[in-house]
DNA sequence: CTATAAAACTTTCATTTTGCAAGTAAATAC
DNA sequence: GTATTTACTTGCAAAATGAAAGTTTTATAG
């Protein structure tokens, strides 16, 4: 047997099918800053040793929120994307930040992004799904979304 | 030293403040269930082992996600209640609740609560908040917020 | 071509965390 | 006064994590 569910509590679901230390991240790097390959998670400041993105990726996979596809320039590398589960999470980050931006004095979010965010929660979310789905990224990229609605 | 944060990231700053497999079901237990000192979170289904659960509540209490209070009737009990920080975590538990309905075919969570929260977003958390913070819960309860609703 | 470098992992092993089981201390119930 | 209840703590085995080095395949430089 691979792992029993704990419960049938949809808060306990999301917990072990992401909530460990690592995968949100991932995540993040994708939706946030346009990241795809496994050199580009690794360069990521938190500093996740290699082994444990290779089992967290594997898992995600597996989970159906990650694919990887073949690369189509460089056969050395592989492109991990967001499933349509995956894209799903974008309404879990945004709550993330929102509670780290009102708790974390330190916090390196930028307010005016928040804000604009959640004065129009709805269709920003739609926006940012579709910029992520399209391959882009909200603060990364030649046409990462802020550079674009600035 | 205690533990160096890993960056200014936002979702960073929340995953290690409650990015564990048990913290947030500590919180769910309050807020959906009502429940308010250790022997309540202890039965709950998913099986916390009584040591994890001590340090959890240590650390959510460290973070200022709890308090933890002398039971007014009873000496050997103490009572744990969120601060207004833990109060707001309300709309992760949503959009974890959210995204495990749609991608969890077995789930328990009852679907006509859940389109009623998303219908009147804004409202019902701050009901669900008010709530939980005078000591009721959604579910559980003889004031629970669904038979107040109902 | 050949040699070097890059990319995506895998392996090894020490350290940390988890989790089960049993134990303790204070307060209440009988 | 004796047995329970409640909130933990302790001991220890098993599992997960993390740092470092190694492997394989593909690309690039000379």
């Amino acid at each position: 047997m691979k792992h029993q569910r704990r419960s049938n509590c949809p808060i306990s679901f999301a917990l072990e099918a992401f909530g460990d230390t690592w995968s949100l991240l991932i995540i993040r790097d994708i939706v946030y800053f346009g990241k795809k390959t496994y050199g580009d998670f690794l360069e990521s400041e938190e500093g996740i040793a290699t082994n444990i993105l290779a089992t967290r990726l594997t898992q995600l996979e597996e989970k159906g929120i990650l694919i990887k596809k073949p690369h189509a320039m460089d056969k050395r590398k592989e492109v991990y994307q967001l499933t349509e589960k995956g894209l799903d999470l974008i309404p879990v980050l945004l709550e993330l930040a929102n509670w780290s931006i009102k708790h974390d004095p330190q916090t390196g979010a930028p307010a005016d992004w928040i804000e604009m965010v959640n004065a129009n929660r709805e269709p920003m979310l739609k926006l940012i799904r579709e910029t992520v789905q399209n391959g882009g990224a909200i603060f990364a990229g030649p046409d990462s979304l802020v550079s674009k609605l600035a």
